[in-house]
DNA sequence: AATTATTTTTGTCTAGGACAAAACATGCCC
DNA sequence: GGGCATGTTTTGTCCTAGACAAAAATAATT
């Protein structure tokens, strides 16, 4: 029984209007769905990828006519070429420009155009990621103050958690429990973990900075969770980290896993076992345990 | 020349779809709107506010035929009594009850359930405010733990996050930048006072937790706020926090207004003066200078 | 090469009609 | 009076197909 989807569903995973839908399926002879008995449309998840991939372009400046008479391999093709030209580093260096001069307001609208233009995992990966870097670098050299560093802070923790609202939450899948360690004041890793094993359908448990570890391990056992992912920035001690990683690893049960990810995690001076280290955030989907649900992505 | 919505303007003010917009006017006859030349709906500010309080009243289980047929002061008055009955003060203890003992999940369900219920504004002043004291009460008294706590901040934050996203932008009105002292931890009495701000049309430069004094100065003429606000949660230390105050006082160009707000910025040792305080939520609105846009409310 | 005019493309709006799912009302039995 | 099966009304979402202005692309001009 393949996947089906309405034209409402189809609206609110593409972010294509029904109008627009229909118009398209009338003009360009797509997408065509199938007919249900009361003849309303049911789409296909290809078509449904396939808009997807269409609504990204879009927002890159193509023209739809064009676009919809391409195939699934041609429009990968043109997102990889358009991504080899554009933005990416480009971007960063926009973002650090508005943070250091531009009107302050302008900021939420440019993360929220990157985040549509590039989907929420490239944005985390591509975007936000050397970001961090960047204005940590930029802070350091007085290109900017604290208080660019708070707003940009402030500004991406809302465009991600209205990212993470809106990510359907499949219920069924593995669970994790997230947040920092004592000490650790920088939440904004913690939001861009959530994201990514939000992406792969973990329920997330979001616990904000500086949970004591005896309450990460209360917590992990009675929302029965199989993973405990702990966000370490830079700016924290490594001989702390270890530390404390490896204390919370005694107190856990053994079938918990537990994850520890960011620039802290990286380069430890001691490699606790058991602990799973995180030097990237492409390095989180392949480690998230196989869901039956899951077929495909 | 009154202020004219579009259907779709309505369909994102209120969250009644288009379909169902024009159906009801069909069937029911509201709302009857204008049309523009081009033979278009063109609804007025009465309709939307109408159609905002009809929602609210529909999310509590009332049919649309009914309400349809009642003007402005009935539905206040059917909105009034609805509250009068209904859960406020038995909110608080719902939701405790939910973090004590609860299946974790369901409290963003809850919350955003009462935020639908109340509307921003009571949600802030009925629901979170005295829900915030019940927290640290009961973490106090060891019903609940540090972990439920974070869980409960964390997913408040998510819900107001959402809420301020949706409430409409006016540019024109007066500037504010908010942030808490530095050693101030909790940024949720701080992410409530910018709904409010923001309720009354203020933009609001949100900065996050700890900001240094000579940095919010900077931001505050940078981005030209007539207000500085800060938020002192009732851990923070009476004495620091007036000294501090008065510091930033004095860094402060005298034409921007300071504010200060929360549990811990009331019964301060000594008064400091041309500093406003503000013991409750509900002493934010009318201390906003007028706006000659705004007419109601 | 830069403006300006013309043509094409595109999305949003319109009108009524249809129909199933949800909410409500009624009757019945325990 | 409370629980349950029934029929009735209410309600929201979906349908088709046409219209038109705003935006983008192209052609024509200075």
């Amino acid at each position: 029984m393949p996947l089906q989807f309405s034209i409402s569903d189809l609206e609110r995973e593409t972010g294509i209007s029904r109008d627009t839908l229909r118009i398209w399926e009338r003009r360009y002879g797509f997408p065509e769905p199938q007919r249900n008995q009361r003849s309303e449309r049911n789409y296909s998840v290809e078509q449904l990828e396939r808009l997807r991939l269409i609504k990204q372009l879009l927002d890159n400046g193509m023209r739809p006519g064009k676009l919809a008479r391409l195939n699934l391999q041609q429009l990968h093709q043109i997102t990889l070429q358009q991504r080899r030209t554009e933005t990416v580093p480009s971007a960063v260096e926009e973002l650090l420009q508005i943070l250091a001069t531009g009107p302050r307001y302008g900021l939420l609208a440019r993360l929220e155009a990157l985040l549509q233009q590039q989907g929420l995992r490239d944005f985390l990966i591509e975007v936000l990621a050397p970001m961090n870097h960047a204005v940590g670098e930029a802070w350091f050299t007085g290109r900017i103050g604290v208080l660019d560093e708070h707003h940009y802070a402030e500004q991406t923790r809302m465009v991600l958690l209205a990212a993470l609202r809106s990510l359907p939450q499949r219920p069924g899948s593995s669970r994790a429990l997230l947040t920092t360690l004592p000490g650790e004041q920088h939440g904004l890793g913690l939001l861009m973990a959530t994201c990514m094993l939000a992406l792969e359908g973990v329920e997330v448990l979001l616990l904000g900075v500086q949970t004591p570890l005896e309450e990460i391990v209360r917590g992990a056992i009675e929302s029965e969770c199989s993973i405990v992912g702990i966000s370490c920035s830079e700016y924290m001690n490594r001989r702390t980290v270890a530390t404390q990683l490896v204390r919370l690893r005694k107190l856990l049960p053994a079938e918990i896993s537990l994850w520890a990810g960011g620039s802290g995690a990286s380069n430890l001076p001691l490699m606790p076992k058991g602990i799973t280290l995180f030097s990237s955030l492409d390095q989180i989907s392949p480690a998230i345990p196989l869901d039956p649900l899951t077929v495909e992505r």
